[in-house]
DNA sequence: GAATTCTCGACTAAAATACTCGGATTATCG
DNA sequence: CGATAATCCGAGTATTTTAGTCGAGAATTC
């Protein structure tokens, strides 16, 4: 389980995949430049998330992309294990004897959160996201105020820091 | 939060240096030499844990690092979050308007998750994974089996993999 | 056949991570 | 005092990862 921005640029246009598909196959071209997403970076994330069967493609004029199956279905966990596969499980992967004597003695501890991320990842599914972002546009341009906690801590912090604000047709809301 | 190789190091020297501080200062070139981690890493990281007052260091000889707190009152969140600290918080770090129309559609997403995963790594102490290290130590060289689940998924990974066990005197046990 | 769109692999730039190195400072011991 | 043990500190470096580019190709539609 990793955290990167490429997860979240995966999620980001999975969610604006989902919300435009009713209408046809959606094409990259028009992802990118909704969500401000290089072409090129989302063809090789796209690659993935097919090659996991998440979404399917359709090529030549009018073609792109749809969802493999309803948004009801895919979790975010999904998705992010998706684009950021785990190359091989580094060492202590899953195995308990990381050394000599057993398992080393933070195993558990990044066992059991990795569990719980996963868990949490698990039960969020992209229809809810959607769901939320609709009723988001729908509400007001002025967003209404979100009850996300203010941590006395920093927030999650992605390693790199390019992370793009998402946008649907350039900040107006077209009827869906 | 993030999650690297550089706060397990962290969490893994601190086991060792809350095993051993009993018996006064115990020295980095000690613990470079059980967790099998530079010498030089390892300054970096207590300069950094002893700024943000969680150890406390004695110079000359006999000197080393002892705890500034009781074990029981160090949480795992607070040695990731001094080793770890995130330089400033990127773009949509706290603030809701990470762009024009309000708070991106990942912002709860994340926030969430970054919630839940401080949620547990604050709520398990450095007393209690030397408490377990200790058990694992006391009732056998082989080690119990452990109920960590065998997730589907791959394991929590790391950034990068050069994670090294956790020994104490070589694999053998000093009565402490 | 021309335009559109995905497909694929190799390559590159920038950043972050995980270190190393050299020297300075502080304290103890004999 | 001086040797030694230890922390301190900043700068530098190697490797890996991320993010993105590029070019050629293949499928499809009109």
């Amino acid at each position: 389980m990793r955290l990167t921005t490429k997860g979240r640029f995966a999620v980001t246009a999975m969610i604006d995949l989902a919300m435009r598909q009713h209408q046809g196959p959606v094409t990259l071209a028009g992802i990118s430049q909704r969500q401000k997403i290089s072409l090129s970076y989302l063809e090789q994330l796209f690659g993935k998330l097919r090659r996991h069967e998440l979404v399917e493609s359709t090529r030549g004029p009018g073609g792109g992309y749809t969802l493999a199956r309803a948004a009801k279905d895919v979790t975010v966990a999904d998705i992010i294990f998706a684009v950021d596969e785990p190359l091989d499980a580094t060492q202590c992967g899953g195995k308990e004897n990381c050394d000599d004597d057993g398992p080393c003695m933070t195993h558990e501890l990044w066992a059991n959160l990795n569990k719980r991320m996963i868990e949490y990842l698990d039960s969020v599914t992209l229809g809810e996201l959607v769901e939320q972002q609709k009723g988001r546009q729908a509400s007001s341009q002025r967003p209404r105020e979100i009850s996300v906690l203010k941590e006395h801590r920093a927030a999650l912090e992605f390693p790199t820091s390019t992370l793009q604000p998402i946008k649907f047709d350039n900040g107006r809301i077209t009827t869906i």
